[in-house]
DNA sequence: TTCTTGTTTTCGTCGTACCAAAAATGCGTA
DNA sequence: TACGCATTTTTGGTACGACGAAAACAAGAA
């Protein structure tokens, strides 16, 4: 009983030592990881493989790891699964066609996410999206805010169908997508007709019309795509 | 002018050159990194600082890296993205909800792909279905072959829209559920019935109806999920 | 040519050492 | 007593050297 798994690497058995005791709560959220000094002689091993496991689990996203400092503990949720992407995606997204595969699989996504609104939002999701629409309208002037006001209503549809994996996807999305937008033109013009393609998709919904609000949505998107090319040609 | 980047500690330095190496193609795919002690010298580092980035480029996906095996360099595509938050999701799919989370997001892209291939399938699609419809129907008796032609039938909608990110991430639906798929009873009948299931899909495309399509999709994918539910309980 | 058997390379791991930054400690002062 | 600052201790980042074992390679035999 309670035998070691011998498999692999020394470092991999530490790592999957360690990544249990973080699943386990044994190492607490937000706790700094054990000295590398005391890891070493917990688990009879030398300081190299002790170092090559914490960099593991930096790179796993089960813990955050800044230099000279003491790596905490981090329960990994779905935001960390993307995070851990991220390096990956930044890559993929420089080559032909990147940005826009990624683009389209984000108004596929919306596109479900607006019928599945217009089918079946409650009214307290309606009410949120009544608030995000009416703080984007606010927002028409101040390009900073139009797009943080933007995003937050967009982030409402991710909210609606209960699922945490949604929202995390609506993070990633707006994070690997944040170097396009924030080199594009600030246009109040533009933001005017972002605001109303809003209205127009919240009003579909509102009318529980789920074909209207992908055409709504779709056509939205889809300008912002021609925008994008505008701007930076084929990316 | 070819400044080194003095930013963050040295492993990280290497980890962006050899990774911007390996996105050149100075480094290309299938082709092994140099030893390690060719790397301390051409970087002017010691080994431990190699070794950590290694593992680092091996953890990202960029390596692939078999114990005792010379590192094999691994051009990035959509599919090295989702092996990267294997070990994440692995973790999340043990907590409460986890599995269901997933798999609705799953029902999700995939209602959208069938509303998709309704409306936009050509020629080359509709066979490509109707060929892999045909090899589920073939392998009703044999459990193994069926969970094959199964995901081959569902895969094909993937490819549908022709965005390289969509196999990739059926890929991972498959590889991720797989547990417990493949723990589920093995019953001709269900098989059947999902034949049946995959039939009405296929009819729903062909017949170019979106909101049937959908229907079906749903409807196939809750009864296998009713099944995962029976079988396991709240997972 | 193919298989077998050395030989050399390379990885995995260990141990020690040093520096510099962070964290802990203690002291003096308000 | 409590607070601010200087000092000591801890700890992470890196280097160097060493050794065993597995893998890659080369040479010779069948």
């Amino acid at each position: 009983m309670d035998k070691v798994d011998e498999t692999g690497r020394a470092a991999d058995r530490v790592v999957r030592s360690l990544a249990d005791q973080i699943r386990s709560g044994a190492l607490a959220d937000g706790q700094p990881l054990p000295p590398e000094r005391d890891l070493m002689e917990a688990f009879g091993i030398s300081r190299t493989v002790v170092r090559e496991a914490v960099r593991t689990l930096s790179s796993r996203g089960l813990i955050e790891a800044r230099p000279r400092h003491r790596p905490v503990v981090r329960k990994p949720g779905y935001d960390a699964a993307f995070d851990a992407v991220g390096s990956i995606v930044t890559h993929l997204l420089g080559e032909p066609g990147g940005v826009k595969n990624l683009f389209d699989t984000r108004i596929m996504v919306e596109a479900a996410l607006v019928r599945q609104a217009a089918q079946e939002a409650g009214r307290g999701d309606i009410a949120a999206l009544k608030d995000a629409l009416a703080a984007n309208g606010a927002a028409i002037a101040d390009s900073d805010a139009f797009y943080r006001t933007d995003n937050a209503f967009h982030g409402v549809l991710y909210d609606i169908p209960r699922n945490p994996v949604l929202p995390a996807i609506h993070r990633a999305y707006t994070t690997w997508l944040a170097p396009q937008w924030s080199r594009m033109p600030r246009l109040p013009d533009r933001n005017r007709a972002n605001y109303e393609a809003h209205a127009a998709i919240f009003e579909a919904i509102l009318m529980r019309d789920p074909d209207a609000a992908e055409t709504c949505l779709r056509d939205h998107l889809d300008r912002a795509w021609a925008q994008v090319r505008e701007t930076f040609g084929d990316v």
